[in-house]
DNA sequence: TAAAATACCATAATATCCCATAGAATCCCA
DNA sequence: TGGGATTCTATGGGATATTATGGTATTTTA
């Protein structure tokens, strides 16, 4: 699976096109859609946004509905409803969909954020105000990120 | 397979044509038949659609009786029978038989909705609710909200 | 033969291709 | 190892293709 690292800041041109960084580019060419796949996030003023082999995984896991319960079902359902299948175009560019850039807040700048195997994309000003806001909550809480242990189960 | 994802409004006009979105319709011109497969859905009022190949695949499957308990069987029955083969017109347009238009209460617009392998098609209004209604339960039961990890067991 | 379905044509908006360029990163070899 | 040559990247812009949508003409079918 894809690795996504680094912070990379973007312009949007007149035509609402955006490179994406070429060593997220890199990633995702290798799979069978040449593009990203983007949807709202959930939790944050941004964008989420990966690579089609998630959406495939989950897409698989689908068929056999014995795995979820309605209620699942539906959630999952939804987020196929809201992701978009953005491609590159020969330049390795992306227009993002005007719905996305408006949960976002972005117009002129797009941050690409990586996050291991998913990556966002935000408002650089927004961005910067989110990232005090962790470094001053993990203060206040005295977390430590450094040398714990890494959970089992999330290296393959 | 096919993926479905994102949402996208198209207008039904005066002959109750509507044009399949470019990224649906792209999938679906690959398979043998250039067109969709729509049936009532028996969940929600809305039309569940897919690919010919889906279809064939669940044919396939049938003939392995031991899939399916009875039950499932009669249901998968059913899915045939109501089931309409809507080709594509030239431009990439159908027309959808009054009965799947009244299931669904659609009129004006049609809110073509990606669920992965199938998607569905509503009365946008109709949609909304349903959406809301959806978020709702699943901050209610706290499920997993949509993008974070991926559920267990399915990642390969 | 009337109604419905399909083909065909038109168009405006948008998306994509293709080319160009400047700067950065990388290569390469004396 | 230094520095020139080459490649890659982000970005811009003109030309071309595609899309959703409307309308008219022709064909099918009931």
């Amino acid at each position: 699976m894809a690795l996504f690292l680094s912070t990379i800041q973007n312009k949007i041109d007149s035509k609402s096109r955006v490179s994406v960084p070429s060593a997220f580019r890199n990633s995702l060419n290798k799979l069978s859609f040449k593009g990203i796949i983007a949807f709202p996030s959930y939790s944050h003023q941004s964008i989420d946004a990966c690579g089609i082999d998630r959406m495939e995984a989950l897409a698989d896991s689908m068929d056999d509905e014995s795995n979820y319960s309605k209620e699942e079902f539906e959630l999952i359902s939804l987020y196929f409803s809201e992701a978009e299948e953005i491609p590159f175009d020969k330049d390795g560019r992306i227009i993002l969909p005007k719905k996305l850039l408006d949960h976002a807040d972005i117009s002129k700048n797009a941050l690409f954020v990586g996050l291991g195997p998913t990556f966002q994309i935000w408002n650089p000003d927004l961005y910067e105000k989110q990232k005090v806001l962790t470094i001053k909550i993990a203060k206040e809480k005295k977390l430590n990120p450094r040398l714990k242990p890494i959970p089992k189960g999330i290296l393959k």
